[in-house]
DNA sequence: ATACTTGCAAATGATTTGCCAGTGT
DNA sequence: ACACTGGCAAATCATTTGCAAGTAT
């Protein structure tokens, strides 16, 4: 918090709501929800998330289509495995994909994250030819 | 083209122009480039690609922000690599990332896919501290 | 002749911008 | 006080839907 009023950033009562409802989230949010939970303007949200990503505190991802969904940043980034069949939404625990990542840094040079795209695949139930799932 | 033709679907000029236009195109094109390109109202590039996409004759990709970009479905699929610093787009080619995706298969059960959304991460002369790149 | 298709207008969903009144510091 | 913020209206971008006229089969 003291990174916003070093740049001369306000610590307004939506600012701190939005901060507080990310901060007890225990999934990503799309800013409408947050805009509805809080009683805020969504413009408002919006301008927040703006500025607290802007300042590294805010991140979003995006899982299949739809809104951006935001969550705070931590320092260890969670990352994503998205089912597009189910829609289920699977957290990977920071660090769990680092020898995924330097095989991909070694073979292509690129230092990729999920933490913008989520990886996005069928999961175990729902290759399973047998018993269908929602469409 | 079979396809269409025996699923009662059309074969149109306009559906023509669009099929085409991927099958010359050298990377993924968003509806709105296409429109343009052929002179087609984006509402019918729209519904073209639309049903080209669930015929299976054609798919979209997400690299960064901004619209689905569109390509023809090939049966081996390309995927991508995007860099959100430089935006620069590598072409991963069909096959070469499936060590990694059985790797994914075996740690989380997922059989997943960049073809939807792009790999993001930032490239290797974007991690080099000293000539920086564009913003 | 009968559907599928087209273009144009208008609606939708997500997000951004303008503007002026309100408020943290 | 001054500059950053809030809400509300309106604009923007990507995409979808309604509808009447056009066309492939």
């Amino acid at each position: 918090m003291q990174v916003l009023r070093a740049s001369g950033m306000r610590l307004s009562t939506a600012r701190r709501l939005v901060l507080g409802a990310l901060f007890t989230a225990d999934a990503p949010v799309s800013a409408v929800q947050l805009a509805e939970d809080l009683a805020v303007d969504e413009t408002s949200v919006y301008r927040n998330l703006e500025v607290l990503e802007r300042f590294g505190l805010v991140r979003h991802v995006h899982l299949g289509h739809g809104p951006g969904l935001y969550v705070l940043v931590s320092g260890a980034e969670r990352e994503y495995i998205y089912c597009d069949r189910c829609h289920a939404v699977t957290t990977v625990l920071p660090g769990e994909l680092d020898p995924l990542r330097r095989r991909i840094r070694r073979s292509f040079g690129h230092e990729v994250r999920f933490t913008h795209f989520a990886l996005v695949g069928v999961c175990e139930q729902c290759s399973q030819p047998d018993r269908l799932q929602a469409l």
